[in-house]
DNA sequence: GGAAGGTAGATGCGAACGCATGGACCTGAC
DNA sequence: GTCAGGTCCATGCGTTCGCATCTACCTTCC
């Protein structure tokens, strides 16, 4: 039935790929839903991810970090900053303590624009999330959900077919 | 028909989005893992979806019904057939009763593609969402994160010009 | 101090995306 | 029959994506 994992528990197999299937599709069914309201026609929902991180962040974070919160590549996040710099919602700084370091953050205009933004977005997802969910589910769903995603620094990445890991090009 | 929350019971805005940004997140670390996976180097995670969703249906899909389980456009959809056409893992025929009609249907080498990368990949997805909960979450998610998703069709989309909001941020 | 290796971010480039639209086909009213 | 409107899929087009790579800077070790 389960299969061993590293920490020597039993793993149901099915029941793994069964909740997996369920969180993915209903997250894409929530975020169509999304998608579809009338409020990204100033800036995509991603860029306004990117706003809403730095809005938690009043002294601008590091493009670095900003990548860690982020869905995207790093070159991409690295253009789309570039895109949100040029409209005027955040600024790009050369970070004091290291050299090669870029500082976003939000100008006045784009702190405007994503609270304007997220004000209506949360309104969609009261919408769409409380109103499939009672209060007890909404808390079993922020619980496991957390659970799953604080696990995953504690679990190795999966090797390529039981090989070690490939060894260094440049010998010596 | 679905039951019209909104009139009869408050909805906490604040726990509706803690829950909403969870599950994404959730989802966002896990995708990332997965997609780090050494099993993607003859399809993508997006072809394979495909393909998994034309393993369920022996006689093929209109390619209306396979853009409703997935996350692409129409137009990206149909060009990705077209990719997978190429490769001789699916065939696309006309539709017997619907001259606009394509069908689109898994080759046995699409099949067996499947099979091998499904095969890898449920064992990766057991490694990362099993890993990190016991049997008792794996079913609570599966059973809150359907519930979710079932009660969508019952939720009318979001009009311009919605409800006046609060003052709470919304993540993604 | 200086070489070697690692990290942060930018850039060239081809692939894939979504939006808008077009053409073919179906359906229903008359 | 035929015409209007809707549906299904394909295609033109501009945008954005990720991968690979590059430059610049930091850190470590000798």
């Amino acid at each position: 039935m389960g299969q061993d994992q590293d920490q020597g528990r039993p793993v149901d197999v099915r029941a793994a790929a069964q909740a997996w299937e369920e969180l993915f599709r209903a997250q894409v069914a929530i975020m169509r839903r999304l998608q579809r309201d009338p409020i990204w026609d100033r800036i995509t929902l991603r860029e306004y991810d990117v706003l809403f991180t730095l809005s938690t962040a009043p002294d601008g974070l590091r493009l670095r970090e900003l990548a860690e919160h982020s869905l995207l590549s790093q070159p991409s996040l690295s253009r789309m900053v570039e895109r949100l710099a040029d409209a005027g919602w955040v600024t790009r700084a050369p970070a004091a303590e290291d050299g090669r370091g870029v500082v976003v953050r939000l100008t006045p205009e784009g702190a405007a624009l994503q609270r304007e933004v997220g004000r209506r977005h949360v309104q969609a997802i009261a919408h769409y999330v409380g109103g499939a969910l009672d209060d007890d589910q909404l808390a079993t769903l922020t619980a496991v959900a957390g659970a799953l995603r604080a696990a995953q620094p504690g679990i190795a990445p999966l090797e390529r077919d039981g090989a070690p890991a490939p060894a260094v090009p440049a010998p010596v």
